[in-house]
DNA sequence: GTCTATAAGCAGATAGAC
DNA sequence: GTCTATCTGCTTATAGAC
């Protein structure tokens, strides 16, 4: 049995059984949680037996706890180079909301898993899930102050920046439904609204924060 | 059987039996979900037995529609009369950052109940849930498009107005975990950093569409 | 490795006494 | 209205043949 997987967050490369049975419960966990999701529909998606789950990973549990550690694990370390690039602030931003609304549109729904998962279950999280290489933000707040003590920024707390672009980037993504009723908009507008969110996060940001 | 439940968004008025039945059904199915919380588990914390809990509601799923209902609609009014007062624009879209903060650092697990929901039960929502009046942002809209055209804002499509100012007060909390984590926080910094998001919202914002 | 069959436990729902 | 006891069905998990 192998503890290494390393999916894509959209999954599915190699076509060994397992791979197949992981790939069918990242879908289906992503989608449903650890509740919503039964292990015969995921047999039924692998294409396999039940008895067969437990053959390769021993529990519901476990099962449950590869997927969250891979879609968690996945996603730290392109932040991490992002935040960490030597790029000048205001591109590195650019990039940040292009790479993260680039992620959350083909992936809508694992923000929504990992915020679940932190909510709901703590303790495994930070027990099993929390994997040991976070992303260390520090640099980027670092040339946040520099640019703000040479003028170049209007003052502001490096952490509220960071937060505030995250929440511009996936909001919208995660709370589409919502959104697309409140609007009043049909599925093809809702779409059109989403794909003009890039270039509208980066003129509110980049108007916010320049002097 | 009493269908007219109006609870506070944090429950608990009366005494009754059905009333007491509701409010911890609304904690949990808020908490853990749908599947997630347990009907043995909602009349411990109701201090009744689990047999009551169809003699008032027929079943766990009409319960829960009935908790979702009243969650769902008791926001509506209020978020309808602040888009549309007669406040000029900055003082309506700050006593919305006020409203939006205040209620969502009191009900943490409430937005997140509403995604959830949206995502996950698409179907249920619109043929049950879904209450008859939704707020109806036009006025908001053409009042921001009005100062647009004044010269008064900077242009900005009204809707990513709306969208980006909401992302800007939920988000955050909803993440509150994530975010611990990623900026290294312990519980009380975490705190005092969300405490000061209503003016880090509103700095970001002004400074955002101001001309 | 993969299957069928089945065990074991749990959760939602009902019957019926008080 | 409220309880205890019980039924029914579903879900996870295992045993054992191939």
């Amino acid at each position: 049995m192998d503890n290494q997987h390393q999916p894509e967050i959209t999954p599915g490369n190699t076509d060994s059984t397992e791979q197949r049975i992981f790939d069918a419960a990242h879908e289906l966990f992503v989608l449903k949680g650890l509740d919503g999701a039964k292990m015969q529909e995921i047999a039924d998606k692998a294409g396999i037996n039940k008895a067969l789950l437990h053959y390769y990973y021993r529990s519901k549990e476990k099962l449950y706890e590869m997927v969250a550690k891979a879609v968690i694990g996945r996603a730290v370390p392109v932040i991490q180079n992002l935040l960490e690039s030597d790029d000048p602030l205001e591109e590195k931003i650019s990039r940040f909301i292009d790479f993260y609304i680039d992620m959350v549109s083909r992936n809508p729904f694992i923000p929504l898993f990992v915020i679940n998962e932190l909510n709901k279950h703590p303790d495994r999280f930070f027990e099993t899930i929390l994997p040991k290489e976070l992303p260390r933000p520090h640099a980027f707040f670092r040339q946040v102050e520099a640019e703000v003590a040479k003028g170049n920024l209007r003052p502001i707390k490096p952490q509220h920046l960071l937060v505030n672009v995250v929440s511009l980037c996936i909001f919208p993504f995660v709370a589409k439904p919502m959104i697309r009723i409140v609007l009043g908009l049909d599925q093809q507008e809702i779409k059109a609204f989403l794909a003009e969110r890039k270039e509208a996060v980066k003129a509110f940001v980049f108007q916010a924060i320049r002097t």
